[in-house]
DNA sequence: ATTTGTATTGCAATCGATTGCATAAATTTT
DNA sequence: AAAATTTATGCAATCGATTGCAATACAAAT
């Protein structure tokens, strides 16, 4: 364990002040350029490595971005880090990464030490059952930018990078409705999250427009998990007036739900048309593969991260409230497939 | 963007030494309770936060851990971090996650970026074509601790958590053999790391043990993606001597090597029994269901974590060069069952 | 030769928290 | 009552890098 080289050892070795090795290896263009040569050469010969601390004590500035995720272990959450990580880096930022696994406690938490660990902004997906912006007010008194991406909060004061969850919702219902599906089951997640909320007002939309019965018990709320997507089917199995369409607003849940429905004996699509939200791995796997909606996690993450360093820099002028949509898109498969023709 | 509050306001507000409120805040011994108490109750009335960097300056130490993974966005790998941020997270640590994206030039600049980010400790799973530890040197030569995981690197200065992938190999490849297998065609990665030389090894005892064809024919080596496994299949289906059995290192591989097989005409386990290595979530949704081994992402990630935390606190007294072995488990389904009973 | 200008470099304070050592006050021992 | 402890607090240096304001040197202009 060696002792660091300093600038003040740089400075004593050369003959310079510290002041001068410090402009020097910032490059400022005070210096002369072979004093600058000189001093730059000297470093790297001796192996110096500045030390971020004192740098960031000085400069107030910490050259990090916090991520809030409510899990890191789901594909699109991955898509979306990896994304995150991949313009960050360019950029010289580090990410600090925690998740909240869904608990709204836990995101207090973090969000508290993201707080103090002085991230110079803040990237967030809430959990299920965020009510309120409560814990990012400290971020915007002391003027640090928060930006959530997918699962975004309806606040003036913080923008978002998101798809239009609305029309998604409705391109996929009216798809089902095109390939013969008169009354569409809509499995859905917490309607506190925008994500949901949106995606099941796309499909009351086109359930309206289409004039479709607009049943409550066609919509059911559940987890999104594994569980629910058996739990779907069965409930299915035991309406009086049997659906012949599902929309379920996650692939994951989809697919759990396409078995189960295979299982109690169903066909799909024929039986059942099924419709998922993602375009997860697994919904090209699943047999018949699944109509789903292409989410652009990767995007999303490189999109929330430019905005965020674009902000940083004073580059941009981001309205606080202002939202980026993105694309996304519908993939047509096996699951909804009855006619050959039309959408 | 109000000021912040530091200890000397708050030691001036309550008229005492900036060094008395320090102490009082970290609970230090020497300090009266009264005082303790009001300096603290003081300290959350003002919403003082501490700055993370002169503490880390001062204590020369900065409560954060670098992770580099080769892709960030792999079901395996986000169990992985998901179980290392809850670790650290709990011990007060930070992450800081960078991934290579399979590259050794990547690589090499993250660890560089880790190094004079001044990490307290480095985890790290290298790239398909990293081949030494050269630029893990500065760490050993620092005193700053590197633990591999998963992929890790032969080097007796470092330690790793993984499994034993010999075993698991030769553990698929005797229950193929016990379901009446008898070519086995072996789809393996880059051989230079440690996960698919040991699974392959295992491979070779068990085909050695049972006395099968030990035809290098019989071993592909890809980069078990998912036009890999579609190469495979065709490749099975040109060999003269037609294999019955396929051990693909990958579930991902594995699937997209069963639909092709399907789409060829072969049956699955009836023509051709497979099986693959992850217990990836495609691995339930394929059909039939996927035989493979359960690899603890999760836990791999929490034990490393753990590792290091205990070093770094001197808790432990880990060898360099010892490894952390972690049970893995075979996981036997329908893509490799062609008898009732046994394995 | 004097003034003005320009290019470089240095001085010294600053960013907040920590900690070894010294000091002061309160308590106990002799 | 004086001495020895114990308890609680303060002093001041330190961790490295940054930066506004001089200061110096040398070239150009008058």
């Amino acid at each position: 364990m060696e002792k660091e080289i300093t600038i003040y050892d740089i400075a004593k070795i050369l003959g310079l002040s510290p002041a001068t090795v410090s402009r020097a290896l910032n490059d400022h263009p005070a210096i002369n350029i072979n004093t600058k040569t000189s001093i730059v050469t000297k470093a790297s010969e001796l192996g110096y490595r500045s030390n971020t601390f004192a740098s960031n004590l000085r400069k107030r500035k910490t050259n990090t971005l916090g991520v809030i995720v409510p899990r890191l272990n789901s594909n699109f959450m991955s898509a979306v880090l990896a994304g995150m990580e991949e313009v960050a880096n360019e950029a010289g930022y580090n990410l600090i990464i925690s998740q909240s696994l869904e608990s709204v406690k836990k995101e207090i938490a973090n969000a508290r030490t993201m707080f103090n660990s002085m991230v110079d902004g803040l990237l967030a997906s809430v959990a299920y059952d965020t009510d309120d912006a409560g814990h990012f007010e400290s971020f915007v008194a002391k003027g640090i930018p928060v930006i959530f991406f997918d699962r975004i909060i309806g606040d003036a004061r913080f923008s978002g990078v998101t798809i239009d969850n609305v029309k998604a919702g409705y391109e996929v219902t009216r798809h089902l409705v095109g390939q013969g599906c008169s009354r569409i089951l809509h499995v859905t997640g917490n309607l506190k999250r925008n994500v949901y909320a949106g995606r099941m007002e796309g499909y009351k939309r086109a359930i309206a427009e289409f004039d479709l019965p607009q049943d409550e018990s066609l919509i059911l709320v559940t987890d999104l998990g594994q569980e629910a997507g058996k739990a779907a089917a069965q409930y299915l199995h035991t309406l009086p007036a049997r659906p012949d369409g599902i929309f379920l607003a996650s692939d994951v849940c989809a697919v759990s739900c396409i078995q189960a429905l295979k299982e109690i004996g169903y066909v799909v699509p024929g039986d059942v048309a099924v419709a998922g939200f993602n375009n997860d791995p697994v919904s090209q796997v699943i047999e018949p593969n699944l109509t789903t909606v292409h989410y652009p996690g990767d995007q999303i993450g490189q999109v929330a991260v430019k905005t965020m360093i674009n902000h940083l820099n004073g580059h941009s002028s981001i309205h606080p409230a202002s939202s980026i949509i993105l694309d996304s898109e519908l993939i047509i498969r096996g699951s909804s497939l009855r006619k050959k023709k039309g959408n």
